[in-house]
DNA sequence: GCATAAACATACAAACGTGTATGTATAATA
DNA sequence: TATTATACATACACGTTTGTATGTTTATGC
């Protein structure tokens, strides 16, 4: 069976994207071979080279897709994105927070690629090049929570420093996501986690919303 | 030269150490080979093989070394380290970040040691193993912490959950540290880190440090 | 309907790293 | 001072992975 229709040729390179996921995963980026990769989409090596050029053409691959399915859609949310983060910055933060939360409990495929990029990958040679153009993205979505916290600031929402609170903000969501991955038991997403974003938000000093522990009416702090 | 005295023989085994760390760092763990850490210590295999059993055997021996010279000192800090946490547990804790960043800052063995285990580490297979070990060590440090905040609670210096407040701050430790690690131009360590965990103790309902950007008296937030 | 190129499968050579086996000179020990 | 085990260096064989070259079949454009 060979030539297949450029439809199939799609479904293909996806299951080869699936397998990779799977496959680096269970042995690590570099550790993981093409052998094994094919063998996890049912496929040969010749196939996977014919899609990609080699294993980190592979790996970047899996990396877009991951961006423009769950990170870009998380700060481009819609069309009136200005005009909420305009009147609303604070909540379009805790929203913006509660989806990511949200989805990375209960997407699978999402939670495999954060473990690979956050415990299953070393960041060296192409791989750590291919890092650093991501560092402008990074860039820009910090730049986005800045202005958010500015607005904030103006709005009378918060009072703090818009940069070291979209930095601490991010490093916070970055420290929960590691913890988590690294051990599901320590506690639960996305409610705990959320829990404890709160804490960073009050020290923002937001006022509470207005859910407790129960998912009733009331503070959250106490 | 063959069969030095056994001091000899220990210094032998610790710049074989120095050497993985650089080997480490500039190739990552699993790409780092024997005879490159060998060629970088100015020994041959046969040295590393002496010394140690295998690469994970080395890996382990690294990370054995940071903990006892810096993890380890950090939550048992002096003798009346007890009497210190039942007095002021808030201070206990602020001062521990404190000194956690700045040796993180100024030590630049520590810093590559943090650069491998952050960025340049597969945690699969044999390493994975390893670093379940270390789990349980964890667990009891966000236990010293818990328990830390929970007498800050009864004391009065902050009011929040201690469970949460003890994750949440390693967490956001954590955070902050893979965000320098990955980019150190981001945010200043430890100044603007520190600026950044007084937002999560304001969080936690603490009274700010005395500090202002300055260095002078005032308070460190608006 | 035919030529062409897409979409793979198969085969091959080459490099690389690891583990182990063996060699060796000297510090420690008695 | 003779012996032994230490602290390495050297040599060898082995498996493993990668890139590429070539083969093969069929969808697609003309």
């Amino acid at each position: 069976m060979v030539r297949k229709t450029q439809e199939d040729a799609l479904i293909t390179r996806e299951r080869i994207l699936d397998a990779a996921i799977i496959q680096f995963g269970e042995h690590g980026v570099s550790r993981a071979t093409l052998a094994g990769i094919a063998r996890e989409a049912g496929v040969t090596r010749g196939a996977i080279y014919w899609h990609f050029k080699d294993k980190v053409d592979l790996f970047a691959a899996m990396i877009e897709r991951l961006v423009e399915r769950l990170v870009t859609p998380l700060f481009f949310r819609s069309d009136d994105n200005e005009t909420w983060i305009a009147e609303n910055p604070l909540g379009f933060v805790r929203e913006g927070v509660n989806e990511f939360f949200e989805k990375l409990a209960h997407d699978r495929n999402f939670l495999r690629v954060f473990e690979i990029l956050w415990h299953k990958c070393e960041y060296v040679g192409d791989i750590a090049l291919l890092r650093r153009k991501y560092l402008e993205e990074d860039a820009k979505h910090i730049g986005v929570l800045q202005r958010a916290f500015t607005l904030a600031g103006e709005n009378g929402q918060i009072s703090a420093n818009p940069r070291e609170a979209a930095i601490g903000l991010v490093s916070l969501i970055n420290g929960l996501i590691f913890n988590w991955t690294k051990n599901r038991s320590l506690f639960s997403m996305p409610e705990e986690a959320l829990f404890i974003m709160e804490i960073f938000f009050r020290g923002l000093g937001a006022k509470p919303k207005t859910i407790n522990r129960a998912g009733e009416e009331g503070a959250v702090y106490a």
